[in-house]
DNA sequence: TGTATAAATAGAAATGATTTCTATTTAATA
DNA sequence: TATTAAATAGAAATCATTTCTATTTATACA
């Protein structure tokens, strides 16, 4: 039993085809991609696969935090695999789509300020960097 | 001529009493609000106001930074309008929507490890910290 | 291995928040 | 006050995402 079906079992979820080859989709790309962009892939490999299957498989994944959810400023769906397990964030390329990590978390000073000042009580938090990777940053120079 | 003016003078948008009253709902609140429910105070101001202006005044402002865009968990658009001038981020409630600042702010590392590290140019960042506030917190105890 | 059962899926359809469009009105400027 | 570009109302469209239901499938276990 590989990784991911490991990882599947342990949210409950069962080991299907279809979520293998999403992960297998996402797996391959260094770049972000939206529903329809998987869906378009997983149409290659099934004859039968609907958008919803994906769109409700992407959510679960994400909420496993198997997969990760990128925060774009046109506020549609896209979605990440990240190879770094431990707890970290993204720098994403507003151009061609590049996922890089961020190996900074300001989770702990975080939690601390909204315990001891707040006194509330933190859920998740959100921290992602946009703008441009060092390739396209060097085209825009131009 | 208030301050509000004068920031919309300052990013070329003309002082509209629609563009004010837009910001003295926000003002006089301590959660975020939807489009829609200021368009529902809007209402109360104005005969005639429509849901597109309210939702194009909020898109301007937010661009302009006068005010904050929420980035909610159910995907949909809150505004918030900080009192506080200087850049930070925000704790949001996602029970009762309150918002509070977070005085704590990673873009200097953020930067300097995405200059040194991924050569990439940072465009915008997002820290946003979700959770339940002192009140909201204490009741989900009982 | 078969069988039972809950979970997953396909496909069609609906949803509804957000955006677009155009004619009319208004703020700013001189 | 006249000019003009920007802002607005109101109706309509958009379209990414979700919902629904009948069918299929993964899994547990006899
Ligand atoms: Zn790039
Ligand atoms: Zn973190
Ligand atoms: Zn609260
Ligand atoms: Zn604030």
């Amino acid at each position: 039993m590989d990784n991911f079906s490991f990882s599947l079992r342990n949210m409950n979820l069962k080991v299907t085809p279809k979520r293998l080859a999403i992960l297998d989709i996402l797996m391959e790309e260094t770049v972000y991609l939206s529903p329809e962009e998987i869906w378009g892939k997983m149409k290659r490999r099934f004859r039968k696969i609907g958008l919803p299957t994906v769109y409700r498989n992407l959510e679960e994944l994400s909420e496993g935090n198997i997969i990760s959810k990128v925060n774009h400023p046109n506020r549609k769906l896209y979605y990440y695999l990240c190879k770094n397990q431990s707890h970290h964030h993204h720098f994403i390329c507003l151009s061609c789509r590049k996922v890089e990590d961020i190996n900074f978390c300001a989770a702990k000073k975080i939690n601390k300020e909204v315990k001891t000042k707040l006194k509330g009580k933190v859920i998740s938090h959100i921290l992602q960097v946009n703008g441009l990777c060092k390739t396209c940053s060097k085209k825009s120079d131009i």
